[in-house]
DNA sequence: CTGAAAGCGCTTACAG
DNA sequence: CTGAAAGCGCTTACAG
């Protein structure tokens, strides 16, 4: 591999100069900086990242931690925040931590960080106390979306909002039976989404002047199967319930899934609607209350960019950014039979 | 931060010895050994993966380069690469290129890779001559997915028999009118499970004696909404197909969308099936040909990590592996009317 | 078994 | 504007 001192050599100037001239904020002579820059680029030139970071402190990476891949918003955000944090020189640690936190192992290693990563983007990560008092120790610039985590700055959507919106939807069109998927499981306990979305689907039925059936609203774990199979005897009851609220998309296909195995009519003799927008919603006519994923993506990485450069690390701005969602009504709600 | 020092003078050894004791492969008496070891534990030592990277001239750590991270696929196979490199010590570097080639600006950078990976995990992503070009003077070691580069190992699927699987539980039912989705699009033109794929499928007709319906053979971009689109003038159209294989789950999705807005019964007006057995396959019922996704993950990390440990770095093993798909019959399949 | 020292490839005051 | 030199925090022969 070619070094620094191979390019300096070439050039005729001192190791110095062609760091300078590389990243330098100091001015280099023109004709010593174009000699630099054709050694450079005749022996394909590229800088160690290890001895630069070494020396300089920084390692202009960031860790991006999230507890799957699997589901739709990780893989969205994700694609989001790799391209901004590359936009602005960083590249991107990712680690995927599985969602059930305290397993067998620690999930959660000094190592994954320390004096390796400039940053932390924290993704709708549950974390243990341990874990977050080992973030803490870590005293690294942190921007946390979905969950937050002690005084890190945060991006979120409005959770209540989504739930309320999808909720009115509903009782516009004349529901009055609703079931509810996706309360808080034990795993995302100490999460606020589940928890903020099922208590505004409470309030709201409450202000309505409607009973909330106990026997109706689901504590599982988020995604399609265990939402296909949760409904069933739901959906099986008599009475059952003429609408049903799923508090993500996800979970509101696998509904589908199961209305339509049972020869229920969607939306004749079942309303659905979900939390999200995925991807599939529209193509498979969802009715849904969107959120914007690309836009907390973007959000988050400029808040921990302003983070990693800010003077005194101390001075916590404790800055918090609440996306509003918005209804997209399609063909899986109606009035009920 | 603590560093390397601090353990060695609260332990009262030399630098070098706390560096043996901690990874060296010398012997170390028991008693400095022990002391050291407090002596790390009680300043939360971490070694910095910077200076360690340059005295050793390993980084730990392997890049993961794929085309988007909002596909099935890719989310679920970074997932498993993700956890099987951490198992064996090395940290994932996410690179998210895009799946047009030869963009607005060059996607692949030398920056990405150079001294700061020790192995590159190339999966499913299409490359320009250039960007191969990059690669092969990067000489690191890399295993493809999908997608083959030069004389790079490579993990894939046995396409062809996936192809061929569908379609013959298709002739099987008695269909003989089946559209095709997905054949190989502009930007996945140099990559092989497109063309495998449609050419097994017409292949399979061909063996049968049928003939392959032309318009019925779509080229388009592999989404879900993209399916949905190109498939409604033919499912519009008279003669219509009563069967329709797509080249993925999402495209099948797409399928069922639109099918259920044309009114369309499926499977007794129309048969649809997919390959992958994507998440959402079971809850919605979808026919389709199953391919292990965690299996293909883990086997290109075993081989990337027999690459990166091999003594000769000339010895191509040119290694390739293929891995065998099963058909999952379910709902979205029967005869034809 | 252990320590002193060179070296990994940069950056960055400090002189000039 | 440019160079010599120290320093970033490790690892690894080389002596002892």
């Amino acid at each position: 591999m070619t070094t620094i001192a191979d390019v300096a050599k070439l050039a005729g100037v001192s190791v110095a100069t062609v760091s300078r001239t590389l990243h330098g904020s100091t001015r280099v002579e023109p004709r010593t900086r174009e000699r630099v820059l054709a050694a450079a680029a005749e022996l394909h030139y590229v800088a160690s990242p290890t001895a630069t970071s070494l020396a300089s402190g920084r390692t202009n990476v960031v860790a991006v931690v999230a507890p799957m891949m699997s589901r739709w918003f990780f893989a969205s955000i994700v694609t989001t925040i790799e391209q901004a944090l590359r936009e602005h020189g960083y590249h991107t640690l990712l680690i995927v931590l599985g969602d059930r936190p305290g397993q067998e192992q620690e999930r959660l290693q000094p190592e994954m960080f320390v004096k390796r990563v400039d940053g932390i983007l924290w993704l709708n990560v549950a974390t243990t106390p341990e874990e977050t008092a080992l973030l803490e120790r870590l005293a690294l610039p942190m921007v946390c979306v979905g969950a937050a985590i002690d005084g890190a700055p945060t991006v979120l959507i409005d959770d209540r909002q989504a739930a309320r919106l999808a909720v009115e939807h509903l009782l516009g069109l004349g529901h009055r039976d609703i079931a509810y998927l996706g309360t808080a499981v034990q795993s995302t306990a100490h999460m606020s989404t589940p928890a903020a979305r099922v208590e505004a689907f409470r309030d709201s039925l409450r202000v309505a002047g409607l009973p909330v059936h106990a026997e109706w609203v689901l504590d599982i774990d988020w995604t399609a199967a265990a939402a296909a199979a949760a409904i069933e005897p739901v959906l099986r009851g008599i009475p059952r319930p003429s609408a049903v609220l799923a508090a993500s998309d996800e979970m509101a296909i696998g509904v589908l899934g199961t209305a339509r195995r049972l020869g229920l009519r969607v939306p004749e003799d079942l309303s659905v609607i979900g939390i999200d927008d995925h991807t599939f919603a529209g193509v498979l006519g969802l009715s849904t209350v969107r959120q914007d994923v690309p836009a907390q993506g973007r959000a988050a990485v400029t808040m921990l960019l302003e983070a990693m450069n800010a003077e005194d690390l101390d001075g916590d701005p404790v800055s918090r950014i609440e996306l509003a969602t918005s209804l997209v009504p399609r063909d899986t709600t109606a009035p009920p039979p």
